[in-house]
DNA sequence: GCAAAGCAAGAGCACTGCTCTCTATTTGAG
DNA sequence: CTCAAATAGAGAGCAGTGCTCTTGCTTTGC
């Protein structure tokens, strides 16, 4: 079973095309991810790259997936270094880790939560189990905070909770759909801080005071019931 | 000064341009806009489309120009429908009408606050006046509530409140910091709410609960210290 | 040892943005 | 009214793209 001289150069190669198209993606964009151009790089005609890789669009699936893990990575390691009781710090700690992460590599971040690439649509059966690793954290985190509902909230349609179960059976389905729609309200906010300093809405002025994040942060986690964590 | 028919005919011209360029974006996407396209199907050779549009890159200048004062005429109509000192109603409309104008336009919404086309930047000098006009319908708004800041809320730098005033001298410029920074909070985590639903991050589960919208601007206004509109 | 599988090359198709030259038409000034 | 200048369009062409097909060469596994 040991693998064969030709099978570590295949390795080798895909490991290499994928280097090349994060590091493409990066300088020149999702659009301007091209075959041909790897194919150049890594010295071969181009016609060669599709012994490795069947399509562009397949290629920017398994961009998509490795970046999803990398980012569900980042979120988790940092989220899972507080104390697991101290629910404010570890909203914080998530937060502070997506911006990291997305300043960090904002191709990536445009592929994940950007404009789709157009012609193009994931297919979900393999992007939606990574997509959603970060979310089910922040999820995960309000289950254990195991927050009440306040009494004047709407209950939401059981239609999204039922969504959420599907997803993964465990923890979110006990959360109370005011709950729940507060986290998400959350996370959408958390993205759009996020894309809005990346892609430069307002040029400096979202910059300027995403760099006090904290704040925004604290914020949401009040909105969504967690203590401070100061 | 009477326009001569040949006037007349660049104007039609352009007009149908811009008419099928933005056709184009709604089916094929922002990198799937063909100059090639555009011109076959107006009956012209290739070529000629460069005697309206000098590039594709300022095509799309002119379409994301186009884009924000549609966006920003349709908010402005509904946000100036409500009574002037009901200002949680105006928050309500005006995250109405921004979730509106985003579904039935999602290219353009895509165009104006997804990820940027790819090695395309868009001037800002011809952007940001009329990217500006949402924006600053809230932070008028904001400034007529009068809000005080609430009394343990970090103060932000002034840098921000510069930056703002130098966008537009009139209204803004008296918000407190705190007021400021909230306000831009709610409007990034509308910008994200809506394009987590439209660009189908946990395809289902967004959208069920963005038809919900109506609770999370009240939970935004709410951040915000707007009194409910009910 | 040899057939089978796999890798790479090369040519080619249809498409893109964009530039250049050339022609026919319209315009505006004398 | 005339005639040069400005303009709209045509056509060819360059460099790039994704992708397919056929053709060799090499390694693999029986």
């Amino acid at each position: 079973m040991a693998p064969t001289p030709r099978q570590l150069a295949h390795e080798q190669t895909m490991a290499d095309i994928l280097r090349i198209a994060h590091r493409q993606l990066g300088t020149e964009g999702s659009a301007g991810l091209s075959l041909r151009a790897i194919a150049r790089e890594l010295g071969l005609v181009s016609s060669a790259i599709y012994r490795y890789v069947p399509s562009r669009d397949e290629l920017l699936t398994l961009l998509i997936a490795e970046s999803y893990n990398s980012f569900g990575d980042a979120v988790q390691a940092a989220e899972s270094r507080c104390k697991r009781d101290d629910f404010g710090r570890r909203w914080l700690a998530l937060g502070r880790a997506v911006r990291r992460w997305a300043v960090a590599n904002p191709a990536e971040w445009a592929l994940l939560y950007g404009s789709p690439v157009p012609g193009y649509h994931a297919p979900p059966e393999r992007t939606t189990e990574a997509g959603s690793r970060v979310p089910l954290l922040l999820l995960t985190l309000l289950a254990d905070a195991d927050l009440k509902p306040s009494a004047d909230d709407p209950p939401m349609t059981a239609a999204l909770h039922r969504e959420l179960e599907r997803l993964r059976p465990g923890l979110p389905g006990e959360l109370p759909p005011e709950v729940l729609g507060r986290g998400l309200l959350a996370f959408s906010s958390l993205c759009g801080l996020v894309s809005l300093e990346l892609f430069g809405q307002f040029t400096n002025t979202v910059t300027q005071f995403a760099g006090h994040l904290d704040h925004q942060l604290a914020r949401l986690g009040e909105l969504m019931g967690l203590p401070e964590p100061y």
